[in-house]
DNA sequence: GGTGAGCGGATAGTGTTACTCTCCATAAGG
DNA sequence: CCTTATGGAGAGTAACACTATCCGCTCACC
C-alpha cells in the first residue's frame, strides 16, 4: 500500500499524512526505493486512531503524540498509558490554583475513598472547576462545603461506571490491542458520555412540555 | 469601577477585556466621558462566566458569544439557552456522517426512550463517535448492534443524572440567574464529569495493585 | 528504451484563533 | 500645570494544523 492508497483508505489527505509522518504521529512506511514506501494495516489503524483522538477527543496533535509514544513503548504499563491519556485530557489552569478549592477537592476525594497521586492532573483540574463554580454560584466561597457536597450525585453515577470499566478490561488480549482499547475507553468515552448526557438532557427538557409534571408552575 | 479595576478584580488583562468588549462578549460600560467608562458587578460576573466557558468549558470565544447572546435575550426560553449550550459543546464532524451509524444511534435512542429533534447536534456527534469506535474496535461494522449495546452501562448512569438535573432546576429565581445556572450546569458540568471519571479511574487502577483481585494473572 | 504520471521528502505558505502591542487624543489627580 | 492613566482602534504576534509548491526519482505503460 502506497501513501495515496493509504490516503484513500482513510479519507485523510496525502499532505496531511505526510505531515503526521514528519511530526512522528504515524510511523514511517517500509522504504522500497529511494522515493517509495510501503504502508499496511498498522498504518491504517494508527491513522484512524490519530483522527479519533484529534477530531473526536479534541486533543492537539502534540497531546496525541504524547499518548501514542507511550502506547508504542512495549515496556510501558497500562497505568502509564492511562496516565498519558489523563494528562492529555485534563485542562490544567496555567495560573496557580486556589488552595481553598484544592482542600475541598481533597476532602471530597477522601469522602469518596478515591485515592489518587497528589499531582494528578484531574485533581488540579477539578479544583479549577470547583473554584469557577463557587465564584459563579449564589454561595460564593470556594471553601463552602455545600458546593462540594453537590458533587455527590455526579460521583455516585460515575463511581460504578469507572469501576466497571476497569474491571471489564480483558486480560487475554495482546498488549498493543489492550492499550489501544484503554486509550479509546478513556479519551473517546469522555466525549461519548458528554453527548449521551446532552441527549438525555434534551429529552428531559422536551418531556417537560409534552407531559408537564406537578412541579410546573 | 474603571477598566483597570475590573481587570484587577477578575485577573483578566486589560487588553483582553478590551478585546472582549470589541467582540461583543462583554457589554460596554456606562460612558462617563469621552475616554472613561464605568463598570460594575454585572461586568465582573460576566467576565468570570466568559472565562469559565472558555478556559474550563473549552469553548471558542465565538461559541461563548453565541451562548451569551441567547442568555441576554429576555425572550429566549430555557430550552433555547440549553440548545445554544448544546450547540457549542457538540463537535459535529464537517464531513457527511455514516448513515449506518446514525441508524444505530436512532435505534439506541428509541430503546432508551429518549426523544430528541432530528437535527440535534449531540445526535450527529454520537453517530461520529460510534463510527470511530466501530472502526477501531475488534467488531468492525458500524451497523453492528453489539457496539451500541455497549452504550447501555453509560446510558444507565447518565439517565438518572440528567433527569435529576432537569428536575432540580429551581423555578423561584429570576430568569437571568436561572439561565446562567443552566449554562454552567450544561457546560461546566460536562468538564466536571470528565475529571471525576478520570479521578475514579485513576483510583480504580491504583487499587488493582494495592489489593489484587482473583482476576489477576 | 523512452517518457510521463506519480511518488516521497523537504520547505515555505495559509487561515484561524485568541490574544497583545502600539498609538493617540483625552481626562484625572496631585 | 503637567505627569500619568484611560479607553478605543488597528496592527502585530504566537501557536496550531494543515496545505501548496518544488524537485529529484521511479514505475508502468508503450
Amino acid at each position: 500500500m502506497r501513501l495515496a492508497e493509504l490516503s484513500r483508505a482513510t479519507e485523510v489527505p496525502p499532505a496531511t499524512i505526510k505531515w503526521y509522518l514528519r511530526e512522528g504521529l504515524l510511523p514511517k512506511g517500509e522504504p522500497t526505493a529511494r522515493n517509495q514506501a510501503q504502508y499496511d494495516d498498522v498504518h491504517v489503524r494508527r491513522l484512524r486512531l490519530i483522527r479519533a483522538l484529534v477530531d473526536i477527543g479534541g486533543l492537539t496533535t502534540q497531546e496525541a503524540r504524547a499518548i501514542l509514544t507511550v502506547v508504542d513503548d512495549p515496556d510501558a504499563s497500562i497505568d502509564e498509558v492511562v496516565g498519558a491519556a489523563h494528562g492529555a485530557l485534563a485542562r490544567v489552569p496555567d495560573t496557580d490554583i486556589d488552595p481553598a478549592a484544592l482542600t475541598q477537592v481533597d476532602r471530597f476525594l477522601a469522602s469518596r475513598g478515591w485515592t489518587v497521586t497528589p499531582d494528578s492532573p484531574a485533581r488540579v483540574e477539578l479544583a479549577g472547576i470547583v473554584r469557577a463554580m463557587a465564584q459563579l454560584s449564589p454561595g460564593q466561597d470556594p471553601s463552602d462545603a455545600a458546593l462540594v457536597a453537590g458533587l455527590a450525585p455526579y460521583a455516585d453515577a460515575i463511581d460504578q461506571l469507572a469501576a466497571a470499566e476497569v474491571a471489564e478490561l480483558p486480560h487475554d488480549v495482546p498488549r498493543d490491542v489492550l492499550v489501544e482499547q484503554v486509550v479509546l475507553g478513556t479519551v473517546l468515552a469522555e466525549r461519548l458520555i458528554g453527548s449521551l448526557r446532552r441527549l438525555a438532557q434534551e429529552s428531559a427538557f422536551l418531556s417537560r412540555y409534552v407531559a408537564p409534571s406537578d412541579t410546573d408552575s
